[in-house]
DNA sequence: CGGTTGTTTGAATCCGTTCAATACCTGTGG
DNA sequence: CCACAGGTATTGAACGGATTCAAACAACCG
């Protein structure tokens, strides 16, 4: 599952002006029908490696549509009613919990190719609001359908459980950072994550641009902003990065791995 | 799925003497043949609300057989192939993930009639070590066959993807409790929703017995033990709970949301 | 252009850690 | 039974990393 073929060119990199500017033509009509997936060029990311042509025709039937969502708005918001997954076709979000006393958290970063919405699962509605870091656009993939193709494709059921599981540890690892870490190695841990994860996606792993702010950093890290930009600048002196505002080069990622 | 129908007696503020005694009969042979789960007292805490008679054969034909483990013993460790998930019968487990340089980090703990191991299901093998905190006792529901069931019974299906998504939702708020939370707030948190999960199961919301020491407490919190022994205390002085060792009395739990 | 938002850097403060000393359990073996 | 050992818990004092407060600057946008 989760489709996304859009020519994501310029994603990291790029400045606003230069992305993906094919939704800006349709913005009157935010969903419309999306490409095949089984024509999808990030198929890869998204779905199980090996499937029939029957079971391609049968995917290509469920993900029936795509929605454009512009910087700051929200995709889904904490207690909507849980109908859908999403993939991440172009552009990025940011996950947020929110506590009842007003306090923010962020705990998840996606980018294109990536999953969002398998928290709202459980409960029936969603846990956080998912925001655009930019103009964005996302596959609907409508639950009720995935599951009944879940039950009929056995290696589309068991790549729902992977991504699920995938999620838990991915969520595991980042308590173990947010409880055990001090904030230099939380940076330093952050920038190699993103730096992997542009890598998977076929864009350069040493140099990309940040979609989020400082502070949206800094409260994914469980640290203030300030010391968000006091950690880039200590790397910066000691020539692990380079970082001119939202544009980052990493120079010596095993160093940066060290710290 | 997970079935759990031990006479789950006294456990919170029961000695170890007094704990379900009956797993020390048959140490010799630690995997036995499981009760149906038709017939567990705990199978609403387990299983789908609404079943069929020919779903609940289904069932009780797949969960076959429980495993003894004793206090200080691994369920499981991080590496091993994953092939079952577990349910807690009695007692109750930590889980702990270790980083390279042997920082650890406990990510939960799991008490009678919880769900242990869902986090191998992706990579195919166990993400962290599954440690008893007292002789335990667990059932094993192997996953492969579980997904088959899952495949026909459509209300199966939909349990287990609650079980893993509501996994997510509840490390997101770990993970704000570890961000954005003053030592006092986390300390307060936790003794708050153990308090919510005793009651859940029958035990008594007021008063219970902790089965881990300071030190795992701080892990999970991402404090030093220390710091989680001086906040015991401080509750203690501002009548708020009652804490003797590892028995705690919760006086104000009104007072202790509002920390 | 001015106003807003985001970033950097410094100085003072504070919360939690570290180090250390003492007391307290709990199970073991004499 | 008691003494003892080893792990566990409590508490104090000094220290340090991150926050807070503040100011100045840069980037962006209408």
């Amino acid at each position: 599952m989760l489709a996304a073929n859009a020519p994501v060119s310029g994603h990291p990199t790029a400045r606003p002006a230069t992305v993906v500017p094919f939704h800006r033509i349709e913005q009157r009509e935010p969903v419309q029908r999306a490409p095949r997936c089984s024509a999808c060029s990030m198929r890869a990311l998204c779905m199980p490696p090996e499937l029939s042509a029957a079971d391609f025709a049968r995917l290509d039937s469920l993900i029936c549509s795509t929605r454009s969502v512009k910087r700051g708005d929200t995709l889904y918001r904490a207690g909507d009613t849980f109908q859908s997954i999403y993939a991440v076709r172009a552009g990025s979000f940011k996950t947020v919990v929110m506590h009842r006393d007003g306090r923010e958290h962020v705990t998840g970063f996606q980018i294109a190719g990536e999953a969002l919405g398998l928290d709202g699962l459980g409960a029936g509605h969603h846990n956080c609001d998912a925001i655009a870091l930019e103009d964005s656009v996302v596959c609907i993939i409508p639950f009720a359908q995935l599951e009944v193709a879940c039950r009929e494709i056995k290696s589309m059921q068991h790549h729902i459980y992977q991504m699920m599981s995938s999620e838990i540890v991915r969520e595991s690892s980042q308590m173990m950072l947010l409880g055990t870490m001090t904030a230099e190695q939380r940076v330093a841990t952050f920038l190699l994550n993103l730096s992997r994860r542009f890598k998977a996606r076929g864009f350069s792993a040493a140099e990309f641009h940040l979609r989020m702010t400082r502070e949206e950093i800094g409260c994914y890290l469980g640290m203030k902003l300030e010391t968000v930009s006091r950690m880039f600048s200590k790397f910066q002196r000691e020539r692990l990065v380079h970082a001119d505002g939202k544009t980052i080069r990493i120079v010596d990622p095993e160093g940066l791995a060290r710290v």
